[in-house]
This record gives C-alpha cells, structure tokens and sequence, in this order.
DNA sequence: GTCGACTGTTATAGACTATAACATAAATAG
DNA sequence: CTATTTATGTTATAGTCTATAACAGTCGAC
C-alpha cells in the first residue's frame, strides 16, 4: 500500500487541493453558495461594475459557462446585471448580495485561518510565494 | 479589476492547482490517459494485487466511481482485475499496462521537475511539508 | 462604412463527484 | 454454529465544473 507519487510535488499540491476545496465547499454551502459563487461574490464587491468578460478572465471561467452562474446570482436577487456597453453586462451587487458576501467573507476568513494555522511556522511563510509561482496568472 | 482573495493560501491554492492540473492533463492526453488514469496505472504498478477498494480510499475515490475507471482500462488491455477473496478484486498490470504505466512516468517526472524549476529556490523546499500539512491523508 | 474582434447566449458533451440501493461475501458476536 | 454487522463491487442517477462550437449583436480600427 505504497504510493509513488507521494513525492512529487504537483501530486501533493493537486490531492491537498482537492480536500481543502471539499472542506471549503461543506462550509460555504451553509449559505447555499458554492465556492465559485462565493468568490465571485467578493470580486464584484471590490470591482463593482465588472462585466461578465473580464469577471470570466480574472477566474479562468469562461463566457459560455459564466452565464448561468451570473443567472442565477441575480434570479437570487443577489447581483444585478446592468448594460453598460450595448454588449457588456456591468456587475453590481444588491443590497441582499453585499449581504451575503460578509456571511461569506466571514466564513473565507476563518477557513483560511484554519488552514493557515496547520502549516508548520517555518513553512508558514513559503507556502503563498511558492505557490504564486506556479500560478500563471495575470503576470503573464 | 483588483482579486481581494489574492492574499489568501487557500484560494491561492486553488488557483495553482487547477492550472497546474490542466496543464498536466494536456501533457498525459497524448497517451490516451486521463490524469486519474495515470495516476492509478503508477499504483497498480507499484502495489499488484491492490483492491479496487483500496486503491479508492488511497485515491479518495469512492467505489462506485471506481468500477467504471477499472472497468475502462481493463478493456483497454491495460490492467487485469482478479477476484482475490470471493469478494475482492485484486488489480494488476498488463504488460502493455507496465509500458504505458512507464510513459505516462516519464511524463509525470518531467512535469514536477518543470514544476519544482518554477519555484524560487529559497521556497522550494517548504513547499511540500507545507503542502503535507495541509492534506489529512494516510496520517488521520 | 467595412471588417475584425469582443460580448453574451444557447446547446451540447465530457469528466469528476456524490448518494442510494442492491447482491454477495466476509467478519464478528452471541 | 447462527445471526448480525461490515465490506466489496455494481448499477443508476444526479449535480458540479469544464470545454467547444455556433450565433446575434456591438464595438473599434482602418
């Protein structure tokens, strides 16, 4: 019962995700949200009148599969969905919506306390640069 | 278009891993293999005999989504599956399985050392303690 | 003003996960 | 030994997330 992969790094990073981001999602469903609804929760309250597109870029969603999600967000009754452009959609959230995103935010951060707070100390500090790297995010 | 979660491990960890997955799983396509399909051809490899069973709880694969996994690559002449115990089934390699299980390795090298090279070296080292303490496997 | 690029949408397919129910076999308790 | 409990593999089904293609409408560049 031994596994070979235990080794590699990539391995690990893909089976730790996988249960910090079940963890997370048994937490966040308490609000009836999922964990790309949470998240998208928060970005459209920093960036209020983000469109669809550029909402999509930011998290690797893309335009086709972006629809429904903000769909439903606003047949929620938690953002709205405003032309800004003639083909842009601007992102805002409702009053409900801002709302939920402190529930949310609340349960973010206690989530990333407790994960934090597993890590050895002396590796506390790597961890985020480390993993920064290997995300080829908007610095490419 | 600022991404207030940029701080967090946990989201940063999300973030890298489903790239880092993608990427992998265009690099283990080419070999006709899924990257859960690699993976368990490497621990068949290195545990003949294993269970269905067993190979699921290493994997956090539950059983009834692992009968159509086995199931795909014993029709493709890659893994045997033999009743080990009445109820048991013990799995193994092929020949043609060992082959493939042996490229679909040098792929898997190649991607964590690309992997391991993107990491500043003064992180390289944490990252994997750091990860390990973050996934409550084999050791809970 | 035309052409190419961008936005949002619909439809569809694939991969992965989760749950329940079932038949069978093994292990355990008494 | 028998009866109950546990384990294994299977089927069926639903939900989530992702990927691609095609379309209409709009914007920008030239």
């Amino acid at each position: 019962m031994r596994d070979p992969l235990l080794k590699y790094p990539g391995y690990i990073l893909r089976r730790a995700s996988t249960a910090a981001m079940a963890e997370f999602a048994s937490r966040i469903v308490v609000l009836g949200l999922r964990t790309s609804e949470a998240t998208i929760l928060q970005i459209v309250a920093e960036n209020p009148g983000i469109s669809q597109s550029a909402l999509g870029r930011m998290l690797d969603i893309q335009r086709a599969n972006m629809t429904p999600i903000a769909a439903r967000l606003e047949a929620r009754g938690l953002m709205r969905r405003l032309p800004s452009d003639g083909r842009s959609l601007g992102l805002e959230l409702t009053d409900e919506g801002h709302l939920l995103a402190e529930k949310a935010r609340a349960i973010i951060d206690t989530f990333e306390t407790d994960l934090t707070n597993r890590i050895p100390a002396e590796h506390r500090a790597h961890l985020m640069p480390a993993l920064l790297a290997l995300w080829p995010s908007a610095d490419d």
